[in-house]
DNA sequence: TTCTAATTTAATCAT
DNA sequence: ATGATTAAATTAGT
């Protein structure tokens, strides 16, 4: 069975119910020729319980059985939240990684070593992951967070001197 | 393939200004550099330039000379005499977008439209701010805000219903 | 106090 | 590798 016949009468059915938003709800269904409705990876394993529906078909999603869960340098602090004994547990639907928590002498090394190299060999990497103790594909991405980080940042500054020049173009010219 | 060209490119120029430059260098050097780890700045286009949308709203903030705010350490002693100074502080250095009031039509589109389809592309969303007199970002933050409260909430159920059933197993057995 | 808009960052996916 | 986007966590306003 195809998971986008699903979608879409899950569509039909919510907008079937409550047709109070006609013309808005065309919003979300005009553009139903693509991408949306049939989704390669639908990433919502909760939106279709709303209307009580049997839970549980589609949990066979890329979900990696193998809880290596290596967060080595963690656990700084330990709130005692209710919430937080669940937090953990309702993990283990979700196909996602848990998120890194690096600590503050990591991310110092880090952001020493990107200064010096902002694309650090396999070799680096490997060096780094041993000596901060987390792996290799964490300092990977890493790096790849940082370099977007700092590409936006210089987009951000750009944008704003060009801002500040019109303004400044337009400033003197009221007086 | 020089795919790796790039990096070694730049780790030859950076040997080639400091010579001598392994792993233990830039490790040492990441240690005993002082930088800012907490940027404290981080993001705001909109601080120079309230004339547009938000008249009265934002103040002349220019002098940020108080670089050591501790918004999130905690304090247990003398903290009646510094709360307002905090207080006071927050609001110097904190560049936030103030924050959108939705008006009730507003939200009630984007309710309906939410649950027809949560994860609306950008074609949606660019219609929704036209329609609804939003920027594009505002929107998306929203969707990004409503889907984690959805979350919350199918947790919330869902640990309420582990209990249950964990109490309803412990219950009879006492028997 | 609760709710929620806003921000930041690790992670994921498509190109 | 880059850009877009998401979830998660946090901050902060009403």
């Amino acid at each position: 069975m195809p998971s986008s016949s699903a979608a879409v009468f899950n569509v039909i059915q919510s907008v079937d119910r409550n047709t109070l938003f006609t013309i808005e709800s065309i919003l979300g269904l005009g553009r139903k020729d693509q991408r949306q409705i049939t989704p390669l990876k639908p990433h919502r394993p909760w939106t279709d319980s709303e209307t009580a529906q049997h839970p549980g078909q589609t949990s066979g999603n890329t979900s990696h059985s193998s809880p290596e869960v290596k967060v080595k340098g963690e656990n700084p602090m330990c709130k005692q939240r209710a919430t937080d004994s669940y937090r953990r547990t309702l993990n283990w639907y979700i196909g996602r990684r848990p998120r890194t928590a690096f600590t503050g002498t990591q991310i110092e090394v880090l952001e020493g070593v990107f200064q010096v190299n902002s694309y650090p060999g396999i070799d680096v990497r490997e060096e780094l992951a041993q000596r901060l103790d987390l792996d290799e594909d964490r300092i990977q991405i890493w790096f790849q967070n940082r370099r977007a980080k700092l590409k936006r940042s210089h987009r951000e500054s750009q944008f704003l001197m060009v801002k500040k020049a019109f303004t400044d173009l337009q400033g003197p010219a009221q007086l």
